[in-house]
DNA sequence: TGGTCATCCATAACACCGTTCCGATACGCT
DNA sequence: AGCGTATCGGAACGGTGTTATGGATGACCA
């Protein structure tokens, strides 16, 4: 009936890779919808007809955060046994975390402000700790990990992971601290934690 | 010389005043110079004669957070126990973070986009967490803990209580969830799982 | 083929932001 | 009293997200 469309899905699609890229180089601060129009050679109407809003464009930015995020905790190989285990998930989530430092931002740190994940993308993000908590239900169930809801340990494996990279990423910690060892030994340690007391084997060395 | 001033030390901290509440009341997006300078009846020029600019006034806003942090760490009872004595200020932590979630956002979160604090705020800030590496390293070197540098279970002690409080105020952890109950066990799985083998007592429950 | 017209989108407008600049103000001093 | 000057409120500037608008466009039909 009238001209051809061209806020298209390739420049929906060119859009995010370029917030992402804003994101990444300059900060979240940077991000702004004029620039990123000009970057992308359209005007700032596209965001509106795309995306609807800006803090509606960050949240497809969420999602594509939580959707890789998922693939690489999923693609994690597990061992059986729980404590090793829990620490290779959590070893995951800091490389994750630190290839897409911008995005971690987004997901767990509100660094755009203004912006709050909808309903459905905190679904996805719920579902990003499956693999965690599966491995924590059957150390529970097989005596291996003290009888406390699952979920007490499940928060506490995400709340370790998820503040010793928060302070790396905001540069929270102390200058020429190996973070890389201690991470894995705190994770270890942390899991041994909840180990019961007659099982052996709480060295997180 | 000249007319007398009225950008003084009361004004300054009215603002701080007004600066926290606007922050707190309607997020950090809402902490706008000129809502700022209206509400304390005063323009926009006072915030830069007595802080210099908008990043300058979040950075004593930072100051104050950590100087309240600080006090409340001190001032937690300790019983010699280096478990009990991480669970304490553990909780300390919290109670102090949620007593001022918007402070908190200020000092660990980078909720006020564009403003990082200068060096001396950062001094300052390391300064709060004292208390946590003094029990750590007496009981490294009472061979309560494992041998392992002091820094290191210092920082995933702090990666713990950050980590689940900052999940606790961006509303992350699942509906219902009892959180002071499992954040204390799991400070304490945290804590017991850096004792050294032979010792007993690792029981979070 | 030429005209109509619904559709689409770049531009401009609006209200707000942090910051800077400047002129009116109001006191101490001569 | 009147000058000089430190002071500060308000206007100006360049930016933001968002919304309104009018010109461009190409499929349809006479």
């Amino acid at each position: 009936m009238a001209r051809p469309r061209t806020h298209d899905e390739a420049l929906r699609l060119k859009l995010l890779d370029r917030a992402g890229e804003l994101i990444a180089s300059d900060g979240p601060k940077a991000l702004s919808l004029r620039k990123l129009a000009a970057d992308a050679g359209t005007s700032t109407t596209a965001v509106y007809s795309l995306f609807g809003s800006k803090p509606d464009l960050v949240n497809a930015l969420y999602n594509e955060g939580f959707r890789r995020f998922g693939a690489r905790m999923a693609g994690t190989p597990l061992t059986g046994d729980a404590v090793e285990d829990l620490v290779a998930l959590g070893s995951a989530y800091r490389t994750s975390a630190l290839a897409d430092p911008h995005l971690y931002g987004i997901m767990f740190s509100r660094s755009v402000p203004g912006f709050e994940p909808n309903e459905d993308a905190e679904k996805l993000a719920r579902k990003t700790l499956e693999p965690l908590e599966r491995i924590i239900r059957r150390a529970v169930a097989d005596g291996v990990f003290l009888d406390v809801p699952p979920e007490t340990i499940a928060v506490g494996c995400w709340g370790i992971v998820h503040g010793l990279v928060s302070l790396e990423l905001t540069g929270n910690l102390p200058e020429g601290f190996d973070v890389t060892n201690s991470y894995e030994a705190a994770l270890r340690a942390n899991a041994s934690g909840w180990l019961r007391p007659q099982t052996s084997g709480n060295d997180p060395s």
